[in-house]
DNA sequence: ATTCTTGCAAAGCCTTTGCAACTGC
DNA sequence: GCAGTTGCAAAGGCTTTGCAAGAAT
């Protein structure tokens, strides 16, 4: 959890079932549902169905391959969940009740590190209208190595020199 | 073609020549790795692996698609190519001879408009800086819908009362 | 001649889907 | 009870790979 969280009245279960009964035709919230939701916000990753699978799994909570990305889909649609797509793999993270970001990804550990910067903004803007282009979304990564991993690559003395 | 073209001293299949020359181990400039360098560099188009094969067996050259893409991936490594990740699919995109540059992309029409802003390498340098990340590249896509498919949907009066 | 490349078909990966059984509402 | 959901297994879409035949140096 790098960024500070946003206020929100609603719990993420009470916001989905929300979501759900307001549908153009009405629709169900189960008891898979209700588990991935608990487990997904209980903590703060970024994961990707394989990933959520396991760890649930583990904790002894069961869903099916199918369901679960049925599910996690819906809770984007919801604006619960964030779809990042990196390379060919899907990843979720947060976004109901955490702020609007970006990522640098470490191609060493894997890590995603998150980051917020006003001038992006600013420039998906400006360049949306210099474009007469009608912005929905925007995905940005910086690749590279992170500190880290940087660290344990490079000898000490060397870092120093720079 | 919409930014202006750098200047360069060797043609792309010579620069891919030199490429599989210089390697750790030597490699072959085979028929097909010509067909398709030529091919690729003779307009300027994003392309993925599938168009790019039917694009050239309606021209009568023929590449296997296992060739294909084991091409594809040599000339990215040549910095012929550039490699952009969209949701599930790969896409490729000149390198050689072109400025760096990132690309909006119109859910409607699939068109991909490049654009420059110099201002987002100084985000990325600040950002990387801060966060003692050493970067390696970056990838950066506006979603929306472009300026025609928003003519299109839209009647001409609403446009003119903005 | 040697070693790399090609093409084919098979396999890999992740994700989606058809369908019968099941379950919220 | 009706309509939406689940789980399974099969299918999909894109990309990679093993291997024998072919080609570049």
């Amino acid at each position: 959890m790098n960024l500070p969280a946003v206020a929100v009245s609603q719990s993420p279960e009470e916001k989905f079932r929300e979501f759900l009964a307001t549908r153009p035709k009405s629709q169900r919230f189960t008891g898979q549902q209700r588990d991935m939701v608990r487990f997904i916000f209980i903590q703060h990753d970024h994961f990707d169905a394989d990933h959520l699978l396991g760890e649930m799994k583990k904790s002894g909570l069961t869903v099916s391959r199918a369901t679960a990305y049925r599910t996690l889909t819906k809770l984007v649609e919801a604006g619960l969940l964030r779809r990042l797509e990196l390379g060919q793999r899907t990843f979720y993270e947060h976004d109901y009740g955490y702020p609007q970001h970006d990522h640098l990804l470490c191609g060493r550990c894997g890590k995603m590190i998150e980051f917020q910067d006003p001038a992006l903004e600013e420039i998906i803007r400006q360049t949306a209208l210099q474009m007469g282009f009608q912005v929905a979304g925007h995905s940005f990564v910086i690749k590279g190595t992170c500190v880290d991993c940087n660290r344990a690559r490079m000898p000490k003395r060397k870092l120093d020199m720079i």
